[in-house]
DNA sequence: CCAAAAGTGTTGCTTGTACACCCATGT
DNA sequence: ACATGGGTGTACAAGCAACACTTTTGG
C-alpha cells in the first residue's frame, strides 16, 4: 500500500474497471402512405458489411447518448428537432461479433414529408414498411420489436401524430396511422369521437377532397398544448 | 498469415471509437412495516465517498449488464432470484465527477423477509421508507424517480405483490402495498373487488388475526400462472 | 341514381366509484 | 355494547363497442 502512494493518485478506482464501446441505434419510424415506415441502412463496414441494419453510431468522449442519437440523426436525415425518446440497452457481450459493443437504442419518430431526401438516398438508406422488414444483423429485430411495443403503448396514452403527419390531416389519416401502428382497425365513428373528446385537435375551413367525393375536414394539433395532456386513448392491451 | 493481415485483422473500425466505462445502478425496493423502501448504501470511495447512493457497480469484459445487476445484487442482498428490470440509461459526460460513467439503471423488487440482512449490515446499507429519502449522490436522485414512476406504471398493469409481500397476505395488505406505491388511498370495498376479479390470488383457510378483530384471510399467488395477465389493475395517471 | 366515404346518433354492456350496510370479535 | 377493521351489495356515472343512419358528391 505504501509504495503505491503516489500512483493511488493517478490511478483511481475507476480505472481497474474495463471500458467498453458504446453506441446508439435508432429506430427511425415514418408515416407515408398510410403505411408505417422503418428507416434502415445497408451496414458500412465489416462484420455484416452491406446488410441492413438500424443507423447507429458510437457514443463519444463528451456526449450524452441522446446526443449522440441527435448526432446520428442529424447527420442522416437532416433534421434537428425529432421526437426521440429512449428505448433498450443492447449489452450481450457478443452480440456484435467485431467487438464488444454495448448498444443503447433510441425510438425516433420524423416526418417523412420533412426530411432530407437526398441525404438518405446518398447513404443508401431505405424505408421499409414495418410489417416488411429484411433480415436485420445482429440483434436489430429484437431491438426494432422493442421499439414497435414502446410506441405502441406511447400511441396508448399520448395522442400522436404531431410527430409523423403533415400539419394539416384528416381524422381518417389520423385513424390510418393508428391503424398502422397497432395493426388493427378502429370503428371509424367511436376513433372520431374519442380523438375529438381529447380537445387537441382544431378544425380547419379546409378539406381534403383527394380521398373521398364528400371530402374530409383537415385537423390540426392545437398549439397551445396545456400541460401534458396524458388521457389514455385507446385501450392496450 | 501475412504480417500486413494481421495488423488488418487487429485495426478495425471499433478501435477509432472511445471507450467509456459502463456502470449499473439498481433502485431496489422493498415493502416492510407497510412502508415502500429503497436500499441505500454509503458509496465506499472518492469522490462523494459515505454519501448515500445506490447500489452500483462497473459492467466486466464478458458479462451483460443484467448479469452485471444480478452480480451486485447477489452480493449485497444475498438473492439469486428476484424481479429485476432495465429502467433507463443515464449518460450525460459529467454525471460522475470521478470520471466519465455511463450508467444503466435497474429496478430491483426483493422480498424483504427473505433477504440476507447480515450482508446488508456489513456494507452499512439501509433501508429508506421512499417518502423521506436522504440526500444523494450526482443523479441517483433522478434514477429514483425516474424507478419510482416505472414501478407505478409497472404496478398498475401488472398485479405485483409477489415480488414484494409475502407469501400468505392479507388484501388489506396487498392494498396497502399499492397505496405506497402510488401515494394515494384506495377504497377498500373495490380494490378487493377489483383483484379477485383477476383472479390471480388464492384464499386460504387461515386467517391473521394481528390486524384486526375479526380476522383477515390469508391469500396466496396461485402457483400456475396461465399466461401473462397484463390487464389493467388500477386506472393511471 | 348510386356507390362510397364523412360524419352523427342510439343502444347496451362493462367498468369505475362512492357509499351504505352487515359481520365477527376483543376489549 | 361498541368500536374496529373485514367483507358484501347497490346505485349511479363514465367509457366502450357495435351498428344504424344521414350527408355529400363524383361518376
Amino acid at each position: 500500500m505504501s509504495k503505491s502512494a503516489t500512483i493511488q493518485k493517478l490511478t483511481t478506482i475507476y480505472d481497474i474497471h474495463p471500458k467498453h464501446h458504446v453506441a446508439v441505434d435508432c429506430s427511425i419510424f415514418g408515416y407515408e402512405q398510410g403505411e408505417l415506415k422503418l428507416l434502415l441502412y445497408p451496414r458500412s463496414f465489416e462484420p455484416a458489411k452491406g446488410n441492413w441494419s438500424l443507423m447507429g453510431g458510437f457514443v463519444k468522449i463528451d456526449e450524452s447518448m441522446e446526443e449522440a442519437a441527435r448526432r446520428v440523426l442529424l447527420q442522416t436525415t437532416g433534421l434537428h428537432d425529432l421526437f426521440l425518446e429512449q428505448a433498450a440497452a443492447f449489452s450481450q457481450p457478443d452480440r456484435d461479433p467485431g467487438a464488444r459493443v454495448i448498444s443503447m437504442t433510441f425510438v425516433a419518430l420524423i416526418r417523412i414529408d420533412k426530411h432530407d431526401k437526398e441525404l438518405v438516398r446518398e447513404s443508401g438508406a431505405q424505408w421499409w414498411p414495418v410489417t416488411k422488414l429484411p433480415k436485420l444483423i445482429f440483434d436489430h429485430q429484437s431491438m426494432i420489436e422493442n421499439a414497435l411495443s414502446l410506441l405502441q403503448q406511447k400511441a396508448s396514452i399520448n395522442l400522436i401524430g404531431r410527430e409523423l403527419l403533415p400539419d394539416r390531416f384528416t381524422l381518417m389519416q389520423l385513424k390510418n396511422l393508428y391503424e398502422a401502428i397497432f395493426q388493427r382497425s378502429f370503428d371509424p365513428g367511436n376513433f372520431r369521437k374519442k380523438i375529438l373528446s381529447l380537445e387537441m385537435l382544431e378544425r380547419l375551413n379546409e378539406k381534403n377532397t383527394t380521398e373521398s367525393k364528400k371530402g374530409a375536414f383537415y385537423y390540426q394539433f392545437k398549439t397551445v398544448d396545456f400541460g401534458i395532456r396524458s388521457e389514455r386513448i385507446i385501450k392496450f392491451p
